[in-house]
DNA sequence: CAGCGTTATATCTTTGCGAATATAGCGCCT
DNA sequence: AGGCGCTATATTCGCAAAGATATAACGCTG
């Protein structure tokens, strides 16, 4: 559709987009949250999990909250104080909402490079 | 997949979604953008369709500006002075864009509903 | 030539959100 | 008992994006 092209380089324009779960008022799980959730099932901890991403430590503790409350049952179990100090573990639930959500935002991929392609190529 | 679900009513919960055009720095062409060129056409004035989109003037002229820096040919033309004071216009590369992105959220749309089954129904 | 409704543009204000900061609590370990 | 490292939680701060406000320019019309 040459019409939609831009003025400069046209190969690197695509179509792009995000996908996520909602519920009746709030968002509840998106590609932020995943990368959260796989970050803290690599590093057993909230606030390594924070810094990985370049997060801070309360915005990832408040999406967990956000995601625990939501959820029929939590998906991040924490534990305050121990040998290590604490952790964080993915529970099954929450493993299972991961390998869930990852399967979509693979098939949304592949529609956003079939819809550039029709688009653009 | 039932540990996606949440505590309550579950029918309520769905997959959502934006896309959009994007070029190598900038946002191009997206849901938003789209119905502002729908309102413009509909009511031959930037101004008219920012009231009636609620949005004000400023940043429906920002929004314009931005579509036509990007794009080949611009996609609306406007008008100071004259018989109403002035006006817009969609240039026919305008409405190419509207038709072919009208297409794409349509099959984004079913997409969405396609997973939306697949992980809840 | 004054009036009108629109586009065009600058400037000032708000405000919502993330970041930073501070503090507390927990449980193991030496 | 005291220290350590993590989770847990409230509060304050900064700032950039969005919006409100103001004003200029334009060109037909009467």
């Amino acid at each position: 559709m040459k019409t939609l092209l831009p003025a400069e380089a046209t190969s690197s324009y695509r179509l792009a987009g995000r996908v996520w779960l909602e519920g009746p008022t709030e968002r509840f799980l998106g590609i932020g949250r995943l990368e959260l959730l796989g970050h803290i099932q690599a590093t057993g901890s909230i606030s390594r999990a924070a810094a990985v991403m370049g997060m801070s430590y309360k915005r990832a503790w408040d999406l967990v909250q956000s995601m625990n409350a939501q959820a029929r049952e939590p998906f991040v179990t924490t534990q305050t104080g121990g040998s290590q100090g604490g952790g964080a573990r993915l529970t099954p639930a929450g493993q299972a909402a991961v390998a869930a959500f990852d399967e979509v935002q693979a098939r949304f991929q592949a529609f956003l490079a079939a819809e550039t392609t029709r688009l653009l190529g």
